[in-house]
DNA sequence: CGGAATCCAGCGCGATACTG
DNA sequence: CAGTATCGCGCTGGATTCCG
């Protein structure tokens, strides 16, 4: 998307304290899932939390109330009965979803490879 | 990427379960922030220490460990006085790391504009 | 349905001290 | 320098209950 500018923060230290700042915000696991789940059409509650599989009622509001409060996800409530509640990503959070989509694909790609790594590992330290 | 055909793991929640397993390997944080501190060129022990600004050495160890165990990061041990361990990406670590750099930039990207939409929310619910 | 509030267990992780 | 071992707490997150 867009070309990261000319000069990066510099030294090792404040770049990685930087990353660390940065990551912080959206490094939790819970937060990655419900980022990928969402995307990219609109979700409703109970579709998201089944969907996220493992996932709690309460982690799930309160990630996503994180997402919102960060931009990264809209929320609309539709006056009915009973409520309707649509969870959809804004534009930040769809390249978010897109760069983490990456990391999945990263997953599903070098899965069975780990596994074995694991695997020999294991039988050298039972 | 590729064209998912006819069926795959079909259901939104056996696609999201497989994604949750996969991403359990590398998906905290102290995980990420070792993987992308350690690319590309080797780094010893105190170095990533003190790159990886607030981890401990026990939270460093066991998370070197794991990335060692599934085949991301190589360890090689100099003997020597005193003893010299290197930690080396892999490449199919490297491959990794060049997936969670993607991210790394993005929340670099992204960061001001997080922020501002925090402060507008926290504004609001004070 | 979508959520808030409480309560409570587990373990993540830091602090500290000891080895080779 | 590069670890291992132990202990203790704090926060994460699950279970349950109640509301609009």
């Amino acid at each position: 998307m867009e070309v990261t500018p000319p000069e990066p923060c510099a030294t090792t230290e404040e770049r990685e304290c930087g990353v660390r700042n940065r990551l912080g915000r959206i490094s939790d696991k819970w937060t990655v899932l419900v980022v990928v789940e969402v995307s990219p059409e609109p979700k409703r509650f109970r579709q998201l939390q089944r969907s996220v599989h493992a996932i709690s009622q309460r982690v799930l509001t309160l990630t996503l109330r994180r997402l919102e409060r960060d931009g990264l996800i809209t929320r609309t409530v539709a006056a009915a009965v009973p409520p309707q509640v649509t969870y959809v990503l804004t534009p930040e959070g769809l390249s978010l979803s897109g760069k983490l989509q990456c990391v999945v694909a990263w997953a599903v790609v070098h899965e069975k490879q780990i596994g074995r790594y694991r695997q020999a590992g294991d039988e050298q330290h039972p």
